[in-house]
Formats: structure tokens, sequence, C-alpha cells
RNA sequence: CGGGGCGUGGCGCAGUCUGGUAGCGCACCUGCUUUGGGAGCAGGAUGUCGGAGGUUCAAAUCCUCUCGCCCCGACCA
């Protein structure tokens, strides 16, 4: 892509309305454009992002064999009256009525809704277990919308929902999505953990709230300091095989969310306890028959009975994540993508639009880029060159080729790595090759 | 939902107390000169001053109502 032709539209000076650095990157980098209180556009910068990390935590579901659908985002009020949540949920479901006066909401979250879908397929045990997810945005008017996309009052959220005959099941279920999500941040270059929580208005007894350590976080924690030296998970995972000893070593280390953490029953000494502020990005829950049991949903068994299904739920706040990363990945100068999820590979800088040696070497570069499928910004803008450099930093790619009189001459480029700082002047294919490491 | 603050061009702000018909910086457009960390000069364009009502010869400014946004707290993926 070429950036005279792309629609980024660059802030230089700071939003007044933006408090945290996530919030003011993302206006100033042209991601996204606020259009009411905690609601948003995605432009085409952040909406590059946002469908790279839906991907990942498409691909991690998928691995575990979670299967994707897609749930409206408008659903019936008789739903929820079925499961008592109607009247429960209060003014942060935004009810709304159809032409024909029917009451209908948009959803806050979906347990209703695939439970009304499960309870109608399946019938036996032998359909057991299983898994739905999807990828949906949701709505839940918060009091006081806020920090940009980590607090919208309009979000995406990836739900799972899992299905089992027993208990026993039910914690594999909740084991694999656990596992899932250790995997699934840590592809993003993100240290969540994962901490005792409370299930909320969700309902049932075992719960995790996926945190990201953060001085802005909305989250009081307590954790075991091992957690800080602790790395992420870095593994292939048999999802079929036992995860319990998995989910044993993970849960090892205590970790706790404010609302759950008792002084009193710690068992880390307060020396060797953080309290720190964290981000939650994702949270499971494990529900047993809360809403299998009002609502039906029911299977047969072998000996002609029938007994309510066991479920669970799991969530990862996908627009949400994407302010997390940029709380855990950036400088004073702005975003540093992950390679994972940045919105292009690498930023292609002509610092002399003017000169016609520059622009064919910078040109032909650009052509052997994206011939290589290498996701390439190419800023070929009449601009200076600090105008350039800010630019290219603030929008955080994790690469920068900077094309110039002087390496042009000498048949070199500069190779700027983001996150280091660490600059080299290399020959084409060999600056070629270093972008391509990881 | 309690407390506080703010709405003036795309962004950041001054002007409001003390009424006289709107200004600054950045961004934008044109031209020339520039070019390795947000260039310079010259010229130019952009505003129903959030909205409605009122007071007045005259309202961004005073009064009333209203809408929106932000911050602190209580609540939440």
């Amino acid at each position: 892509m070429r950036l005279s032709q792309y629609f980024l539209p660059l802030l230089r000076e700071n939003p007044a309305e933006a408090q945290i650095v996530s919030h003011r990157l993302m206006l100033r980098a042209g991601m996204i454009r606020q259009s009411s209180a905690g609601i948003y556009s995605w432009l085409p910068l952040g909406l590059r992002v946002l469908k790279r990390v839906e991907q990942i935590v498409r691909e991690e579901q998928d691995r575990s064999g979670a299967q994707e659908i897609l749930m409206p985002t408008i659903q019936p009020a008789e739903l929820w009256r079925e499961s008592g949540r109607y009247d429960d949920y209060g003014k942060e479901m935004l009810r709304i009525r159809d032409r024909h006066d029917r009451e209908m909401l948009y959803g806050p979250t979906n347990e209703e809704q695939v439970t009304e879908i499960v309870r109608a397929a399946i019938q036996s045990y032998r359909d057991l277990p299983k898994n739905l997810y999807h990828i949906q945005w949701k709505f839940r008017d918060e009091v006081r919308p806020r920090f940009g996309v980590m607090r919208g009052r309009e979000f995406l959220m990836k739900d799972a929902y899992s299905f089992d005959l027993d208990m026993a099941g039910a914690k594999h279920s909740y084991n694999k999505m656990f596992v899932a999500y250790l995997r699934t941040f840590a592809r993003m270059g993100l240290k969540a953990i994962p901490m005792r929580a409370e299930t909320g208005p969700i309902g049932g007894e075992l719960s995790h709230e996926f945190i990201v350590l953060a001085e802005t976080g909305e989250s009081g924690v307590f954790c075991d300091k091992a957690w800080l030296a602790r790395d992420i998970l870095g593994q292939d995972v048999e999802y079929d095989s036992d995860l319990e000893p998995m989910y044993a070593e993970w849960t090892r280390h205590y970790a706790a969310t404010e609302d759950v953490h008792d002084p009193a029953k710690c068992p880390v000494a307060e020396a060797d306890l953080v309290n720190a502020r964290g981000i939650e990005v994702g949270q499971v829950f494990n529900f047993g028959t809360k809403y299998s049991k009002p609502m039906g949903a029911v299977v047969s068994l072998a000996d002609g009975g029938n007994v309510p299904l066991e479920m669970g739920s799991y969530g990862i706040g996908v627009s949400r994540l994407v302010g997390a990363l940029i709380e855990a990945n950036h400088d004073d100068n702005g975003i540093i993508w992950p390679a994972s999820v940045a919105p292009f590979h690498v930023g292609l800088i002509n610092i002399r639009a003017a000169d016609a040696k520059c622009v064919a070497a910078a040109d032909e570069l650009y052509g052997k880029l994206r011939a290589g499928g290498v996701m390439v910004l190419y800023d070929d803008r009449d601009e200076s060159p600090g105008a350039k450099f800010a630019t290219m930093d603030l929008i955080g790619l994790p690469w920068q080729l900077i094309v110039g009189p002087r390496g042009v001459a000498a048949g070199t480029l500069e190779v700027k790595n983001r996150r280091t700082g660490e600059r080299q002047d290399l020959p084409v294919e060999a600056a070629l090759n270093r972008i391509a490491a990881p």
C-alpha cells in the first residue's frame, strides 16, 4: 500500500479527551474515530490490527476443537425471560422494540441464544461434548465508558460455550479453553496471567480472568511475584490428552483478582505478593446447569433418563485486546506492534521523493516486497525525512526500510528495528533477509 | 447513578468575568526555496461559537431550558 493513497488520518496533537496512552495513540495513528461515547468506527489501519487479532483468536479456538458459528446481535427478549436474566441484567442491556412492538435487545452476551440452539439440536449424550463459539459485536450500556476501545459500550468479543454430559467433561472443556487462551495471548506476545476470579452475573463457581499487568489497568490484582519472571506458554498442545497437569502448572503460582483475594487465606507470604493493576483480556467460566436447567437443555442418557447439560462460557475481548496490546507495546514515539498483529510488517520510506534515483530504488524495492508477499506500507509522500520517520514510528510497524541518496549511491539501504531502535546499512538482499527473520 | 469540568474551522486552544459582530498554533490549498528526525517564505481557503428560547440597538459573551463529551467515584468482556 502506498501511503500517499492510504486513508490514514494522523493527528499530530493529542486529542483532549484521550487520557490513556492506547487511546491517544489509536486516535493519533488514525486507527479509530469516535462516533459517540464508547462507540467507535475502525479505520483502515485499526481494522487491519483488529482483524489480525481476531484471526489469531479464531485459529486457536479452532485448534482446540471449538467450532465457529455466528449468532445475531439482536435477540428476542423471551429467551432472556426463560433464564430469568431479562429482569436481572438491568440498564446495561440495551432494550429495543421492533415495529410490531416486540421486545428485543442488543446482545450483551449469548448464553441464552446458544443454549436455545443446542437444546433444539442436541438430544443425546452421544452428541456431546460440543463447544461453539462466535466472534460478534456486543453492546453493554456502560454507565461510564472510557479509555477508548478498552471500555467501549460496543465491543467485539469472542465468546465460546461448552456443553458436556458431566462435571468431568465440563472440566476438560474448561481446561481446553484455559490452555487455548494461554496460547492465544502468547502468540500476540502478551503475558496474560490466569487469575482466580468472581463469576459475576454469568454465574457459576469456577472462573479465571486472564490479566495483562499494566498500570493503566482497571482491575486490581494480587499475584505471587514468581509470575513476573515466568515465561509465556510457547508449546504445542495435544488437546485430547489429559490437560489437568498443564492446568495445574499454570495455576501453580497464586494469582487472584482483588474481588476474590482474601489476605487472611492467601497462601503467599506478604513479601512475595505483588499488588498490581491489570487489564482483563479474557475470562473463562464454568457454570454448570445455570442456563440448561431453566431453559430445558437436556440430553437423553443410555439408561433412558434425562440430564441438563453442563455448561461453560469463555470470552475474549477482541477489540479491547487492540488497546491492551498498545498499552503493553509502546514508547514515547508511538506504537510498537508485535509482528503477529502488526497492520503491516514493514514500512518502506523514501526520504527523497524528489530524487529520481531514490524513487526508482524505492519503487523497485516496493515491487520486490509485494512480490514476496510481505505486507508493506510505502511512504512515497513528498514530506520531509523527519516527518516520515515520525509517522512510521507513530504507527509502529516492526521494521522500517529507509531508502536515501547515501544508500542508493552505496547500493545499500537502512534497516531499522522499531522495537530496539537498532539500525543497519545492508545490501538489498541482506536487508530483505533481515526483516524476514523473526 | 452521585460529584466536577468542557463544548469556538480537521486537531489543540485564546476570547466569556467587563456584550460591540471571532482570533492564535498545527493541519489544509497555491507558488518558490528546501530535504537523514515533525523545513522556510509569500499568498489563500475553512466558523449557523453544541442546540432552542429569552434579555438587548447589539450576544461566543448575560438569563432559562436542553443535548453532547470528558474526568473522579460506585458498577463491568
